[in-house]
DNA sequence: CTTCTTGCGTTTACGCTATATACTTTACTA
DNA sequence: TAGTAAAGTATATAGCGTAAACGCAAGAAG
């Protein structure tokens, strides 16, 4: 009943199983990979099928791909770990953390705009990926090297990684709703503001419905920029609340 | 081609549509949103199919619900906009901004841990609903109070609101992971972690993988909080630094 | 009281999804 | 050259959302 290793259950994360015996040709997996990431890439969430993978990579059925990724969400795994590899990690601690961390968060933002799909599939996997880990442990290495208890630390970067995930997401789901809702054309997208605007009006929400009327404020990039630099204010606070950096 | 008032494209968003011309037996809709809340709240988002929501109430096919939500999406607009009713929302603005705004963000985090499937939603939708548009104007009213313009009000709204709903998708998809997973059984999760620890050990992430050997830190609730209070803090600096209480 | 209309709920059907299973084909190794 | 292990295909299944057409029951109109 278990294909593997682990004793029972259910699909057992791709981290989990040994690495593919690799005997004869091994000529494809990056290449899966890659074309999911191309399709996910161009269609977000919803066009990442394993159907139009296979139709990405050519001349491939839909089931000549569980040869390589076991299952779909073995393929989501590895195109999370894949595209967290683009995010440059130092190899070394420097002597300004936050300067480092706030690179990390930077790169880290710039990627997931570029993979819209990351932030709407990273939450259903677990993060086991080699390049996630090494980022995670980065992040960590910084914090008890600022004298952070070992708890202290993965809240922070839970906290940091919680910010720039869910703004991404906000980022990718309004995208994906203007792309299935009806609203390719302008017009259509004036149309629903302004039904949506009237109703605000009609119920008695004057702020919201003068904002529906003429959107303000920061735009995505800077409002990510806003909070990340509320939550560094916070951690260097109680930083240097602490007894002594240690270690 | 379309099926009502907008030009056309695709379904309208339910809150646009013009409310269902109750003629005969309007008994339904609530009926419809309670048992499809009572399923998302049981099973999450992956539990929640039309089939069930049916079963839910009884003697009815899935077919039937079409006749009071129009689609699936539209359930979900109801169930999102019912749920945010049960967060309590000033009918004014007090003394203390800081102390509504912490109690409606509370509330907020409290509503969404009861129902685990909001946070998993809620992204999918344009946020439209009555109750969600009264919840967004409170807050924007508090803001601009204090002085903000209004689109800086809507991006203290927005930041805040993602940090709420950010962490609820932490929690909702862990709790989702641990019952999707073969993790049922204590013995199997701990097989797990040990699993994936060994794996950090192996990679060389000796903070990860002590970590996992005995995780620590606050919990999701003592993080929400904190993140919660960074928050706060570098709003009220930004506030106090407007130039002048207008309006 | 009878006929007409209207809308509820069901039935049937379609296209799409992931993937288990069994098969054929290919290519390297002994 | 024969044997074998892996690559890739074909087929099939269960579940999903929902379009379309239908039977039926209840209120309105004559």
């Amino acid at each position: 009943m278990s294909r593997n290793g682990q004793s029972s259950g259910a699909p057992p994360s791709i981290w989990l199983q040994p690495t593919t015996t690799a005997r004869k040709r091994q000529l494809e997996r990056d290449a899966v990979v890659r074309a999911a990431i191309a399709v996910a890439d161009r269609g977000g969430e919803v066009a990442l099928t394993m159907a139009a993978v296979a139709r990405e990579l050519g001349p491939y059925t839909t089931m000549a791909l569980y040869r390589y990724v076991g299952s779909k969400g073995g393929l989501i795994d590895l195109m999370l770990d894949d595209v967290t590899g683009e995010i440059p990690v130092p190899d070394s601690l420097g002597s300004d953390w936050r300067a480092q961390i706030y690179a990390l968060a930077s790169a880290s933002w710039a990627m997931v705009k570029r993979h819209i799909w990351f932030a709407q599939l990273v939450h259903t996997r677990p993060p086991l990926g080699p390049r996630m880990m090494r980022r995670t442990e980065f992040m960590l290495a910084v914090f008890t090297g600022q004298g952070a208890s070992l708890g202290d630390a993965m809240t922070y970067a839970a906290l940091l990684d919680r910010h720039i995930y869910g703004s991404a997401l906000q980022e990718a789901e309004e995208r994906a709703m203007r792309l299935h809702f009806g609203i390719e054309s302008a017009r259509q997208l004036t149309a629903a503001i302004m039904a949506a605007r009237e109703r605000a009006a009609a119920g008695g929400y004057p702020n919201l419905e003068r904002w529906m009327a003429a959107p303000s404020g920061a735009s995505l990039d800077e409002q990510f920029e806003l909070s990340l630099q509320f939550l560094l204010d916070g951690i260097t606070v109680r930083l240097s609340d602490q007894p002594d950096p240690r270690r």
